[in-house]
DNA sequence: CGTATATTGGACTGGTCACTCCATTTTGTA
DNA sequence: TACAAAATGGAGTGACCAGTCCAATATACG
């Protein structure tokens, strides 16, 4: 499908690293709309020969932001995100999360969950690697919940795999009205709804 | 605060409706910044000099784009989201919500909720307006829940305020989901979650 | 009817943006 | 060391865009 890569020499791995890590921030704080080129550019200490020797299109960089957020929201949430089996370990994520949130001042929301309502219907590539972004997550917690299930501590009739969604979403939902209002009792709420249903569902 | 507002004919009035009701249309299918003024204009069928007769700058079209998709989604919903005061209520007023939705095909999100992720960290009137509008939705919510705990329907430990938060937050994700998956199933099992919490809730 | 005011047409502008081009320097490797 | 490929500098380009300006027309109202 895609062409060979062009060679990275060690310095190009690092510039490119470099306009990666740049775009993402900025992309972050302003979207990626609100982000030229040339504010990257600045951002990175690079010119333009340089962005374009990396990068075929604006577009093919968003697709590595995209990447890179991923791996840093996931990493942010390890390794709690990692052991979601029990409602203990829940709550534990639960704190994890919110302390992210806190310590940014409820500003900015979440990073793949900003570019998905920016993205979604204007850009099939980014949407497509969007959505994988959000299975990596989606499966990190169903796992646990599975495990939950598979050991019996959950009642016969819940469904972990709505379970996780439900967590996911309330999460998502929970970060944009916290991000609107600057305070996190929203996404507290929205979390702690999820997780009491989940509690309510241990035997 | 502001100043007196130009008087507007019928036929201004009627001008000015039309420009934000293309721009409102433009807007939730493009964003904010993928929608240009001359795409307004065009869209609207009005002249440049007639939108900037209406409107000060592109951002105070933004506000009034804001106020008018308000109504709509708050309207959509109606007369389901004025009676969410029993669980039977919640659950018809989920399938509503659906079916508008399903429409759609599972395209462009929340409108409100869009318009919310691209501008709260970048236009503070716009977040400031979207704070309202959140507010309105959440108050129809929490109005129904409260009644129910009013009547003592809802067990003491139950907090309608909290609850309320948590189906609007539950909503906003999973709108975000389904919008990204082009599929209706994590707004559904988002919204079944929340609201099954609120079922095991009642006495 | 007459006049003040609202409405409209449409060309124009200064700035920004994504992206290109070509020359030059640096790096990997035989 | 020599050479091919990679990396970089930086000016340039055409398109687009928010907002302006002024003249012309339509409308309200005394």
């Amino acid at each position: 499908m895609s062409a060979d890569p062009p060679r990275l020499t060690r310095k190009g791995q690092a510039t490119r690293e470099r306009i990666v890590a740049a775009a993402a921030q900025l992309m972050y704080e302003r979207g990626v709309a609100g982000t030229s080129t040339e504010d990257v550019q600045a951002a990175a200490g690079v010119s333009a020969s340089q962005l374009y020797h990396y990068f075929a299109d604006k577009r093919s960089l968003v697709r590595a932001v995209i990447a890179f957020l991923t791996e840093a929201v996931l990493d942010a949430q390890q390794p709690a995100l990692g052991g979601l089996d029990s409602v203990a370990a829940v709550r534990a994520w639960r704190d994890v999360v919110l302390a992210v949130v806190r310590r940014r001042g409820c500003e900015g929301g979440c990073p793949i969950g900003s570019l998905a309502s920016e993205l979604a219907d204007v850009d099939p590539e980014a949407r497509a690697a969007l959505v994988e972004s959000f299975d990596r997550w989606e499966g990190a917690i169903r796992d646990g919940l599975r495990a939950m299930h598979r050991r019996g501590e959950l009642r016969d009739g819940a469904d972990p795999d709505r379970l996780a969604l439900g967590i996911l979403a309330a999460l998502q939902g929970g970060l944009l009205l916290a991000q609107l209002r600057r305070d996190t009792a929203p996404l507290e709420a929205a979390l702690d709804t999820v997780i009491d249903q989940v509690a309510s569902l241990v035997r």
